[in-house]
DNA sequence: CTAGGGTTAG
């Protein structure tokens, strides 16, 4: 880089007069795009040039093209286009535009700019044909985009390609395989662009297939099958490629990468191998850009690490809605609601325009401490003053809110009200609101709603079993369980992971399976009987009881979050936090039983619901038992 | 010129 200072200061002191001022710009916008450092080609662009050639503007246009920066692209064209003594565009120029616009998905701008192509008569170039194709496909004018490729009379292996992904993007897969069956010759981009295809159609086994038989490989096709994991909640195949990956020799992941890593990392609360990959940014010395810096912060966030999340978002030069809203929302998971309404204003003062996603975040900043009225309020603002119209996700949210404070007529009188039809979510979020405050015929009414829209809603039978129990009309509770098997539903198994020296082990209910289970059921049993001996007593109200005769092992009913807990206990180092993620809510027994064992045995205990943190120390949790 | 990336109720 000082290097390139030196070279600038030289041709800006002594010129040298033979040569062309806009060939060395040229060559160092070139440098500096390759650099990634293209506020630097734009100060050469801007300063050091007094009349650029089109040279010079395409060189620029080129460097904003290849890092994204597709606003700045269409901004220095459109200031080529009325600068007078600017140079007439020409097809590198558009090929660079048309690219923005593709990427930005600006119909309106791609026709202009496809006017100009004809009428500075680039229209018979083959990359701007090419690039005039994938950006009809890539805003949806599909027919368009064919009509230009049947017209085309020269094809290239881009021009296939191009074809190939708009088939995958317009969801006709199975037509893409059929033009990539029939290519004479193939790239690595043809292969690349069908393995992302069968990935957003969630065909990953296909895929894979394509992945394993192609000649060779690179970081795309790596990142595309990576991503692909990530983009269809398989995290742990996600992360197992990743570690495949890096035994490759002579490949390194690249920031695009390390986004879809940590995203899986934020999913699995895979800490440490987030950890490491924070490390490896910084030794790498990789530009926290956007992309990865958000990805970084909501890993931290999503592990329970709202300080290290903080420490990503301040030490990043550029931030959007999404880096506010992974901040707010990650305030509120770890159950600061009153850090995440300064964040929202912070972020307001800032000029950055909230989205529905941030609107997700206050809400539920809300409802983890109660805030009933914030909540009302902050709902009311979305549309009035910032008009975003609330979508489903916020009425069930406000639902949930209304409901955990047991203003359950107010709740079922806003699912009624709501201008969109009600989904099982947000029926189940009053049905939450039942349980606690044991409204038996409003639940009763709730969980038929629940299963004219899903007859096999196992959580609403759950539900209503355990509040017949809990009012000791056990022969109900009997009826619905029976009811429930005999329609054959099926309980989502409750499942939890623990990361422990960058290997996730997974548990499930009553898991016997793990090669140390006989340590695990002997800590669990100490455990029992140190709490006893605290004076703990089991609630069992809200506790699903065994629904099969069979389950009546002991040590087969034992939940998964405690065998996770208990393997932590023997396999880490004392004194150190426990972390654990789980797919369904904490129950209130282990919840109860985790706040003792974090006295007991002195540590920290973490657990990720499927909704928030609760941080349990000294017998008591950072949620106050309201969630 | 063509392929790969981040936030979203229970």
């Amino acid at each position: 880089m000082r290097h390139l200072y030196q070279i600038q200061a030289q041709v800006t002191t002594n010129p040298i007069p033979s040569m062309d001022p806009n060939l060395i710009a040229v060559k160092l916008i070139g440098v500096c795009a390759s650099r990634a450092s293209v506020r630097h080609g734009t100060l050469i662009f801007t300063h050091y040039l007094s009349s650029p050639n089109i040279f010079a503007y395409n060189a620029i246009l080129k460097a904003f093209a290849q890092h994204n920066d597709w606003l700045s692209t269409l901004r220095y064209f459109n200031a080529q286009l009325v600068l007078p003594s600017a140079p007439d565009p020409d097809e590198y120029t558009f090929t660079s535009v048309l690219k923005a616009c593709a990427g930005l998905a600006q119909e309106d701008e791609g026709r202009k700019v496809h006017c100009l192509v004809t009428k500075y008569g680039c229209h018979s170039n083959i990359f701007v044909r090419n690039s005039l194709v994938d950006l009809y496909f890539k805003v949806g004018c599909f027919e368009i985009a064919h009509n230009l490729f049947d017209e085309m009379t020269v094809r290239d292996v881009v021009s296939w390609n191009t074809l190939i992904f708009g088939l995958c993007l317009s969801g006709q897969v199975d037509k893409a395989q059929a033009v990539f069956d029939g290519m004479v010759e193939r790239s690595l981009v043809s292969w690349s662009t069908m393995i992302s295809g069968y990935a957003k159609v969630g065909d990953l086994k296909e895929a894979r297939r394509l992945f394993e038989e192609m000649p060779e490989r690179n970081v795309v096709s790596w990142n595309a099958m990576i991503a692909g994991y990530a983009q269809n909640e398989k995290y742990s195949d996600a992360v197992e490629l990743f570690r495949r990956m890096q035994q490759v020799k002579g490949l390194a992941p690249n920031d695009v990468t390390l986004v879809s890593v940590l995203s899986a990392c934020a999913h699995l609360g895979a800490l440490d191998l987030g950890k490491w990959i924070d490390r490896f940014i910084r030794r790498r010395g990789i530009e926290l850009g956007l992309f990865l810096g958000n990805a970084l912060a909501d890993m931290y966030a999503k592990c329970g690490c709202i300080e290290e999340a903080k420490g990503v978002f301040d030490k990043m030069h550029e931030r959007d809605v999404i880096s506010w809203s992974i901040i707010i929302t990650g305030l509120a998971m770890n159950g600061h609601a009153n850090e995440a309404f300064e964040c929202f204003d912070k972020m307001v003062e800032h000029g950055v325009r909230p989205n529905d996603i941030t609107f997700m975040g206050l809400l539920t900043a809300c409802t983890h401490v109660g805030l009933v009225e914030k909540g009302l309020k902050y709902f009311d603002t979305m549309d009035h003053t910032y008009g975003i119209i609330p979508k489903i996700e916020h009425y069930g949210c406000v639902v949930d809110l209304l409901s955990r404070a047991g203003r359950l007529d107010e709740a079922e009188k806003l699912i009624n009200s709501m201008p969109v039809e009600p989904n099982v979510i947000v029926w189940g979020a009053l049905l939450g609101g039942c349980r606690i405050y044991k409204d038996i015929e409003r639940g009763e009414r709730v969980v038929r709603r629940i299963l004219e829209l899903e007859s096999d809603h196992s959580g609403s039978y759950v539900y209503l079993a355990n509040m017949y129990a809990s009012l000791g009309r056990l022969d109900d509770a009997a009826k619905c369980r029976l009811r429930m098997r005999n329609n054959g539903v099926m309980k989502m198994p409750g499942c939890s992971w623990i990361e422990v020296d960058n290997v996730v082990y997974e548990f499930f209910m009553g898991d016997l399976s793990h090669p140390q289970s006989d340590k695990i059921f002997y800590m669990i049993r100490e455990l029992r009987w140190k709490m006893k001996l605290a004076g703990y007593k089991p609630k069992t109200d809200l506790v699903v009881h065994n629904i099969d005769e069979e389950e009546k092992e002991d040590a087969l009913s034992v939940h998964s979050e405690k065998l996770a807990i208990a393997f932590g206990l023997i396999s880490t180092p004392e004194g150190t936090t426990i972390r654990i993620v789980k797919n369904l809510r904490v129950c209130n027994d282990c919840h109860d039983a985790i706040k003792i064992i974090s006295k007991i045995v002195g540590r920290e205990i973490v657990v990720r619901d499927r909704s928030r943190f609760h941080h349990f120390r000294d017998g008591r949790c950072s949620c106050n038992d309201y969630w």
